[in-house]
RNA sequence: GGAGGGAUUCCCGAGCGGUCAAAGGGAUCAGACUGUAAAUCUGACGGCUCUGCCUUCGAAGGUUCGAAUCCUUCUCCCUCCA
């Protein structure tokens, strides 16, 4: 057997699955350290509605790439690539493991997969795109898409904003579709040997009933009151990603006077539903994962041993 | 006690004689996903022996070739005047 690849530790699971509490037992255990996998824990100041732990568990319980930018900025999924093979580095180094816990399965696909060569995110020509859609209409630029890329229109719902514009800004910015792009790629490995594991909850009303119980948590701890100061401190619109993310976005439109307050509780739950739904059927769709259901009484000692085992063969 | 307004498919809510199994939204279910992913988008959504049939629009009657839509009575809600 050649040397063998560093260990990594994936902790995944929807929203209120209860993985953090589990890795926080990780933690007392074995020497690891915790990175976040999260779209919505790397804005600073936006702290209850993404259930970021508090000051005195971040003392005992240190994340990574948490608080990284402010909710005027936007992160991505091939920074999340970068900053974590840093950071993972960093805890390799130590001579500690890295334990990478959240939810956020594109940022996960990204990392272990790998993203194509494809160019970053051009804001200026987004902007340009978002003028063109505003008057012409999404479906226009479908269509004008099908000309440079025909493939990827084809793959596309005319209505798909957010993928005909990426699309778009590869070709324009390129001259390539992507599909060429992908096509040459050469698939780099993943230089870590990988322990995916799932917390995923065998019943759906358990879960729906968790995210109630904790929505209501963060309204009790002031989620509202988070969102005003947040407006009054930074420059925010409701496009911004930020802004956008569950939780924030219902209340931000309960201030906007788009809801009326009556519905926050509602739609804050049904959203988080939603979410955690889609991060299940993406955890669904992955191959190799290790699966715990986190109602189950043994899962917490099945996941020691697999971590203890795992850690073991490391050596 | 008097004057009006209303009861619509799981919820909100349009419809106000035929083109209505009934707009739209929400929920629910299923699915897609390569630098916005806590995002974005798609499909299903009364039942069935499914190019048609059956049951639905508070209840019971009635008018009509035909009613969720018009009339009568009843039940329950709401606002206003006493």
């Amino acid at each position: 057997m050649m040397a063998s690849l560093p260990p990594v530790i994936f902790l995944l699971g929807p929203t209120a699955s209860g993985k953090t509490a589990l890795a926080f037992e990780l933690v007392d255990r074995f020497p690891l350290e915790i990175i976040s996998i999260d779209s919505a824990q790397v804005f600073i100041d936006m702290n209850i509605g993404t259930a970021k732990p508090d000051t005195a568990t971040l003392a005992r319980y240190p994340h990574h790439l948490i608080d990284l930018i402010t909710p005027e900025a936007r992160y991505s999924a091939a920074q999340f690539c970068t900053d974590a093979l840093r950071v993972m580095h960093d805890i390799t180094a130590r001579g500690k493991v890295p334990l990478i816990v959240g939810g956020t399965m594109l940022y996960y696909k990204a990392l272990t997969e790998g993203l194509a060569d494809l160019p970053q995110a051009d804001p200026e020509l987004r902007a340009q795109i978002d003028g063109e859609a505003a008057t012409h209409g999404w479906p226009y630029l479908h269509a004008e898409l099908a000309k440079l890329d025909p493939e990827t229109a084809a793959r596309l719902a005319p209505n798909d904003a957010q993928r005909i514009q990426r699309a778009l800004e590869v070709v324009r910015l390129t001259g390539e579709p992507m599909g060429a792009i992908y096509a040459r790629q050469m698939r780099q490995p993943f230089p870590y040997r990988t322990l995916p594991l799932a917390l995923l909850p065998s019943d759906r009303a358990w879960l729906h009933d968790r995210i109630a119980r904790r929505f209501d948590e963060m309204l009790a701890q002031g989620l509202v009151g988070e969102t005003e100061n947040l407006r009054l401190k930074y420059q925010l619109h409701a496009d911004l990603p930020s802004i956008r993310s569950v939780g924030y976005r219902q209340v931000w439109d309960m201030l906007e006077g788009q809801i009326p307050s009556r519905e926050l509780r509602d739609r804050g739950i049904f959203a988080t539903r939603q979410f955690a739904k889609r991060q299940i059927t993406w955890l669904n769709g992955l191959p190799d994962l290790n699966r715990f259901d986190s109602l189950a009484s043994g899962t917490t000692k099945n996941l020691f041993t697999n971590v203890h085992d795992f850690l073991d063969n490391a050596s």
